[in-house]
Order: structure tokens, then sequence, then C-alpha cells
DNA sequence: ACACCTAATTGAACCGGTTCAATTACAGTA
DNA sequence: TACTGTAATTGAACCGGTTCAATTAGGTGT
């Protein structure tokens, strides 16, 4: 394996020569750069990541972990929105020939290890978060430590310049609304966990949007889930098995949406007529599913990219215009999971 | 920053016992040992990742590049399958605090480059592969290169230990059988692109399936998807379009089985009664979809798993051995989208 | 007291880049 | 021809770990 310094003998130059030959230098004549460029063609020769890294205090590389979260023992599968964010993030990732590490680890003590492993061992320049909780002590960290990061939502306040987020809670005023105009009065709500950030920030949505349109909530008729499909049909049995069942279910993501429409026909009852579903995220599926749910659409893939681009400038320390705003609008996608109540 | 220099001489020793103290090796006096690790948390030092690769040649990170593909423009959408699998590599990687890193980018000249970066550069120690294509470049250049690597399926050969895989070809053979048995003799296939590999494997289990029913193949029943719920549903109604529609639809993936579950319903058709359709892959909406799709299930969160231990094999040089053999029998789930024929 | 052996420790060399002060090359001017 | 200014090039020092031959410490046997 060649190194900078078999270039530089190769070409009959020194080895500041090659490095400023690779790095673009306007320095260098014309002809030694031809020269350095024909031996590093020779030799194949490619710079080591590490030896780079180690002078530049770069990595080009980004990181993401995925709280790993278990309930009654079994791992929640990743939501295939977060897959959509991914595809986001590396699409616009590799245009400056930088890579996404994933982790993935139980959240806890272990985790908080982890972003202190990761950080302070400088293995990748910038964090991308996302799924935060209640009291998240990553972000506290984070900021003490001044390490790049930047956040798919909100955390606690709106300040800070490090944050995308979709407009959740307007998204639901909007999705009740159609719901109410529908003529729906019995509405249900099912709740992501407690511990998510977004979680409070969902409920004034649905809190706000039930006001405006002067319908009463029922806490009968609010569950809490967990994004899981499963915990999607629990709900819903939940709800229908209550003495004065719901005609609509809000559902805070798409895959509880399915397992709700799949709990209304197990009863036999049909979805969009007997029980109206909203979901949220609007994932691929979503159109195809039987009846196509009615959601919240966000612009995920497009989130990713800006993710990125933020976090660079801030890695880069260059200044930040988020000409797109930090605060995107959801959008109301209605297809035949809601109808008109019985 | 400190650095191990720091540490060695808050901790009155020198760099050599700092490094072994870190690498756990034997030869240090307990009370020596006491000693840096001490200094170690007074100084709140952590080893830099990128001095440490330098000396090693170990990243302690592995690469996983996924092919952007696009047809007539629009980008293709990531399986949630692979989301799977990444769940399960994330999950086994890091316990061996090692990172998995991403990229995107379109198959063709660029993506070679890009293997070629990483495998010159040294910034992973090896590979995971998947979703290879005919005569796909990748596989030769990484041998040659003599570059660590593992493939989530087979190629050309069923020789060398770098790849496990799922036997579809026996699985398509089951779905076929079983739709036979149902009553079925007009049985449509939904074919993977012709790109892929793995398309010419799933062709053989499907003739040999069909064969052994003694059920002849109609080639119009034949229809070349890529893998999205649109071509699902294209392909789909390309055959209920034909003069001797098909009484039942086999899918090589299940986002195509939902594009077909919908094609079907949007003529007022019912799915598992008019037409019946099976799936492959299980993803976690399978189970929940309307109705509950009938499938083919591998275990891909244990292959992720199993896959990262074979690649850390791989890496580290160490004898393999596959103890659930790599050819892995996939399960055939069945649910309410396949029924006896009207 | 001395030889001998093993356990522990040392620190210079190395991994392979980048950086920048110092030096050299060369064209333009007096 | 000497002088000046800019363009190009040089190479030692540095980034922060690991490694290993050489050295020292400490214990045992005679």
């Amino acid at each position: 394996m060649p190194t900078i310094r078999d270039v530089a003998r190769y070409a009959q130059v020194s080895v500041g020569t090659v490095s400023n030959v690779l790095n673009g230098s306007t320095l260098v004549k014309d002809e030694t750069r031809q020269r350095v460029l024909m031996a590093i063609e020779a030799l194949n020769y490619h710079p080591t990541a590490a030896a780079r890294s180690l002078s530049t205090q770069r990595t080009n590389t980004i990181g993401m972990i995925r709280s790993e979260i278990r309930l009654q023992g079994n791992l929640i599968e990743t939501d295939p929105m977060v897959l959509d964010l991914i595809d986001g993030i590396t699409s616009a990732a590799i245009s400056s020939s930088t890579g996404l590490t994933f982790w993935a680890i139980p959240a806890g003590e272990r985790e908080m290890a982890l972003y202190k492993q990761l950080v302070t061992s400088r293995q990748i320049d910038g964090l991308i978060l996302f799924a935060l909780r209640e009291k998240d002590p990553r972000v506290a960290y984070l900021r003490e430590q001044e390490f790049p990061f930047v956040i798919f939502g909100r955390f606690e306040s709106d300040e800070g310049d490090n944050w995308i987020d979709v407009d959740g809670a307007g998204g639901i005023e909007a999705a009740v609304r159609h719901l109410v105009e529908l003529g729906h009065h019995r509405i249900a709500y099912l709740s992501p966990p407690h511990e998510q950030y977004l979680t409070g920030l969902r409920w004034q949505g649905f809190v706000q949007g039930m006001r405006d349109m002067n319908v009463p909530i029922d806490l009968a008729l609010v569950y809490e889930g967990d994004f899981s499909e499963k915990s999607g049909q629990l709900g819903t049995h939940y709800f229908l098995d209550q003495p004065n069942p719901p005609t609509a279910i809000f559902c805070n993501n798409d895959r509880m949406a399915f397992g709700a429409m799949r709990a209304i026909q197990a009863r036999g009852l049909v979805v969009g007529q007997d029980v109206s579903v909203v979901g949220f995220d609007d994932v691929s599926l979503a159109r195809y599913s039987n009846p196509p749910l009615t959601t919240i659409s966000q612009p995920i893939h497009h989130i990713g990219g800006a993710l990125f681009d933020l976090l660079i400038n801030l890695i880069n320390q260059q200044p930040i215009d988020l000409l797109g705003g930090k605060l995107l609008k959801p959008e109301l996608i209605v297809r035949q999971s809601t109808g008109m109540p019985r």
C-alpha cells in the first residue's frame, strides 16, 4: 500500500507538494501537478482516512444512534419512517463524501456511555438526534461538550438553530377539523409513548383542535401506544370495548393506524364507514393499505437532507440559513380510511 | 483534550504502560494499573479513534452501501426489509463496539469509485453487500483486493464462506404448492427486476414448484416488477386485463404484494377469494394488512446478526463455523390473502 | 554477596497524513 | 549585474495512539 512519501519520491517532489495537490491548493505549478497526478495514478495511491483524520481532526462521518426500546421484553422495531430519514440523509451526504454511521443501544446508562465515547474519541464530526425523550440527557451532554448536533424534532424550547421539525400539532388540528367536518364527535386519540418529548406537543395540537371545533375530549378515548402495529390494535380494541365507542380514531403514526384498521376489521366493522382512522407520517404503504389511509404527510426525505446540510454548516461553523424554515408544515392527505359516521 | 502522554505524566508512568492498561495487557502491576486508571478518570481521558486506527489499521467500523436505483426518473425507496437487516446488524455490532456506516449512491461508475475509495483508504474494516446484481462488478473487485466482505444472498457459485442466504427458491416452491393445493391452476408471477442476481434463483424455484405440481406456466402471467408497491399494482392490472386472468399472484416481496392487493380491490374483487396473493419477506405490516398477507418469512433480524459475526471473523481471520448453516430455510406463513379459487 | 530469572516498565520509532516557516526559483525592474 | 517581489517547493514537526527491544526492579537460590 503506497504512502504519500512513495508518491513524493516517484514524482520527485516533496510530501508537502503531494499534499497540496491532493487538497487542491492553487500553489502548485501546473506541470508539477500533472507529474504528481501521474504518480498517484501509477502507484494507485489513495490517502489513508485515519491518517488524514488524525491531523485534520475531521472524520467525514456523522452519526446517528437508535435507542432500542423494549416493552414487555420485546424489541420495538424501527419505524419505516426512520428508513426514509436515513435515505434522505445519505442521499445528501454522498455529495460531500460523508458517511452516516449507525449504532443501536438500549436507552439508559450504556447509551450515555456510547455518546461520551463517540464525542470524546472524535469518531464522528457530528450527530443527528431523533425521537427525543422527556428530559433527554443526551441534549444536555452534547450542549455542554459543544459537540455539533442537530435534532429532528424540537426540545424544551424552540430556541437554538440546530433543529428541524414538522408542526405535528398543526397537522393534528387539521386532522381533527377534517374529522369534525365529516360529522365525528367522538374522536379517540392514540398517543405516542409518554416518554417521548413530542407526545406533549402532539397532545396540545389535539386539545387545540378539539377546542377549536367545540368538541369535548373524553379521556376514556385516550390510549397510550408505543408506535407499533400491535399497540394500535390493542388501543383500538380498548376503544371499541367502551360503552360509548368512538366513530373516529386519530393515530400518532401510520403503523398504529394499520393496527387500528386491522382491529376494526376484525370486529366486522368497516373502516371509513363505521370507524374512521387517521394516521401520521404517510409512509409509502399508506397509499396502498385497504382502505388507503388518511394521514398526515411529512416531507421526511427532504428533512433528512436539510438536517444533513444544517449539521455540516454547524460542523464547519458556517452561518446557517434555513431557507425552508425550521418548522415545516405537514399536509393532511385525505384517503378512504376517513368518511362520514353512520 | 488530554492525550495519552498527559495521562502518563499525571500517573508518573510511561506512555507504553498507559497503552498497556488501555488494552488490558496483563503485564501491568495491579498498583500501577490503579494509578493509571485514576489518572484517566481524573483527566477524563478517552483515546482518539483516528490515532488508534492509524497504528492498529483497524477502524471498528463496517460499511454498507445502498445502490440507489431510479426507474423512469424516480427513486425506488429502500425496502423496509433492509431496515430490519440494519437493526439486526447494529444490535450485534454494539457488543463489539463496532459501528455500521452507510452510504447511498447510484449504481454505475460513481458506485465503483466509492467502493475503491473505501477499500483503499481503509475507512472501514469490512463490507456487507446485499441486493447483488447480475455480473456484479463489486464482488470481483473486492475479491481481487482481498477485502473482507460478506453477502446477504448468493453470487454465481454457492462456494465461498462469505455469504448467508435464505432458500428463496424453496420458499417459492412451498408457496406454489400451497396455492395449487388450494385449487389454483393459473398462477401469476410478479418477478424482481431482471438485473438482480436473485431473480434467476427465484424463477428457478417457481419453475420447479410448478413442475412438481404439474401446473403449466403461462408466460403471459409473468411480469417484471421493481419491488415497489406501484409496480405490484401495475403488474396486477396487467394480469387481470388478460383474457384468461390468474386466480393467484405470487409476488417477490411484500411491498409488491400490497400493491397487488390494492389493484385487486380497486377492481371490486376480493383478495383471498377472487384472487389470492402471496408475498415474500413477512415485513411487520404483513400481519396487519387487509386481508393479512400470506407470505414467505425470512429471519432477517437474525440474518443481520449472523452476517455481522461472519464478517468479524473474516476480518480477524478467525476460523468460521456457520452453526446455523448458510442457506436458511424460510417459512411460509399462511394468512387470509390466500384461499380457494371461486 | 552474587548470579540468575522473571516481572514490570520505559521510550523511541512508527502508523500516514497536514501544516507552515524557511528556502529556492524565477521574472521584472533599475 | 544586482535587487526585489512573488510563485513554488521543501521538509521537519505535529496529530495521538501502539509496539517492542532494551532496561530496570524485585525475588530466589547458593
